[in-house]
RNA sequence: CGGGGCGUAGCGCAGUCUGGUAGCGCACCUGGUUUGGGACCAGGGGGUCGCAAGUUCGAAUCUUGCCGCCCCGACCA
């Protein structure tokens, strides 16, 4: 992509509204344009970030054997009155009438309405387990919506739902989120801690928190510093083979969200030297809540002994439109953003510093559509600026390979590769350029 | 929902106390000079001062009502 052609309003002063970096980078780096309170269009470069956490977690899921679906942005309120929370939701819940004076509601979440999906077609234990995951705009009437995109009121969100015949083989669908989930946030770059949390209003006896460290979190975590040296999530693994192994050395070790949080507990279960306490961002939520739903709503199937039973479920949850502020909020300097490789919007920035030189014009457009052949996303700056705006506007949106052209590439034939992160220079010879960058 | 703050050009702000022709910086447009860390000179365009009503000869400024946005708290599958 020539910047000459992308629609990037990058600011060069932070707008007043904006308070934490995670806003005021996305509103400057042209991520963002406020709608409302806590509702926002994504512009570009935004928007293709958010749909690379999407893919991700799209893979994730689809890797674990997560089936996935659409269901719709408004819903009966009917349903919702059958699983008793129309009245227990509260004023979050964003309720219309449409032309016929039919109560609908716009979903803060699908449990009824997957339910509703599951009941009217499954009818055997020999179908289970089964699991549904969409990826939807979600609605919730927030009463301070802030932060940005990280609390506001429209977001997006991967939601899944599993249906078990049991407790013990629900209790198997659970533990292949939690290690989805946990190579989920290892695919993006983040370092995810598994919280024992409340269940909340949603109800059950299992949940747990994804959360990640950050000072601008809204939840106090405390934690046994070594959960964060458990070895990551094999890249092969195996989600029908037993994961109880792999749950639990994460479970063994103490890590609860501060409604769940016990002075005595931390320290009678955690040597005073791994005892943690920090401010967190909560980026997924994992819930097992056995027959909460499936009773009232009838979600039944026969089991082997022909009795009508009411299904196990569970939910699990992301975030994906809060997690483009999370990765910022645990990856910036003062420059900018500083993305890592697996979301960021364009893996290369390309600056030609010499606009008007036409051999350094002739170097960029061959780099330029060299790389784009090999299929790596560029973002060319071939506008006529100074040299100061584009690196600071490249630094700015947070590419993390910078690739330099300027009077040097003329004279010695040698292009500068940045690295956003460690601010590294090093200088290439032209005809190298697109080989180094494709071995990378 | 309790407390606090803000609303003046695309963005950041001054002007409001003490009523008297609406300003600054950046951005934008034109011409010229520049070109390795947000260039310079000259010229130029752009504002129902959030909305409504009131007071006044006269309101961005005073009064009342409403709307919007932000921050702290409470709340947050």
């Amino acid at each position: 992509m020539k910047l000459t052609d992308y629609f990037l309003p990058v600011l060069k002063e932070s707008p007043a509204d904006a308070e934490i970096a995670s806003h005021k980078l996305m509103l400057r780096a042209g991520m963002l344009s406020q709608s409302s309170s806590g509702i926002y269009s994504w512009l570009p470069l935004g928007l293709r970030v958010l749909k690379k956490i999407e893919n991700i977690v799209r893979e994730e899921q689809d890797a674990a054997g997560v089936n996935e679906i659409l269901m719709p942005t408004i819903q009966p309120a009917d349903i919702w009155k059958e699983s008793g929370r129309y009245d227990d939701y509260g004023k979050e819940m964003l309720r219309i009438k449409d032309r016929q004076g039919r109560e609908m509601l716009f979903g803060p979440t699908n449990e009824e309405q997957v339910t509703d999906i599951f009941r009217r077609t499954v009818r055997s234990y020999k179908e289970l387990p089964s699991l549904l995951y969409h990826i939807q705009w979600k609605f919730r009437d927030e009463l301070r919506p802030r932060f940005g995109i990280m609390r506001g009121r429209e977001f997006l969100m991967k939601d899944a739902y599993s249906f078990d015949l049991d407790k013990e083989s629900s209790r198997a669908s659970y533990n292949k989120f939690f290690v989805s989930y946990l190579k989920t946030f290892e695919r993006l770059g983040l370092k995810a801690i598994p919280m024992a949390a409340d269940t909340g209003p949603i109800g059950g006896d299992m949940s747990h928190e994804f959360v990640i460290i950050s000072d601008t979190g809204e939840s106090d975590i405390y934690f046994d510093n070594r959960i964060l040296n458990l070895t990551n999530i094999d890249e092969n693994i195996q989600y029908n083979s037993d994961l109880s192994t792999i749950v639990e050395s994460y479970q063994d070790l103490y890590s609860v969200a501060d409604d769940k949080f016990s002075e005595d507990d931390f320290n009678l279960k955690v040597p005073e030297e791994f005892r943690k306490h920090t401010k967190g961002i909560e980026v997924g939520h994992i819930f097992n809540f056995a027959t909460k739903y499936s009773e009232p709503m009838k979600a039944n199937v026969l089991n082997s002994n022909g009795k009508t039973v009411p299904v196990h479920m569970g939910s699990y949850g992301i975030g994906i439109s809060r997690l483009v502020g999370a990765i910022i909020e645990s990856s910036h300097d003062e420059n900018g953003i500083i993305w890592p490789n697996s979301v960021t919007p364009f893996d290369i920035g390309l600056i030609n510093l010499k606009i008007k030189d036409f051999d350094a014009v002739k170097i960029c457009e061959k780099i330029y559509l060299e790389l784009k052949d090999t299929g790596i996303d560029i973002l060319y700056d071939n506008k006529d600026d100074s040299p100061g705006a584009k690196f600071s506007r490249m630094d700015l949106i947070g590419l993390p390979i910078q690739i330099i052209c300027g009077k040097n590439s003329v004279k010695d034939g040698t292009v500068e590769i940045k690295y956003r992160n460690s601010g590294d220079v090093k200088l290439i010879n032209i005809s190298d350029v697109v080989n180094f960058i494709k071995n990378k």
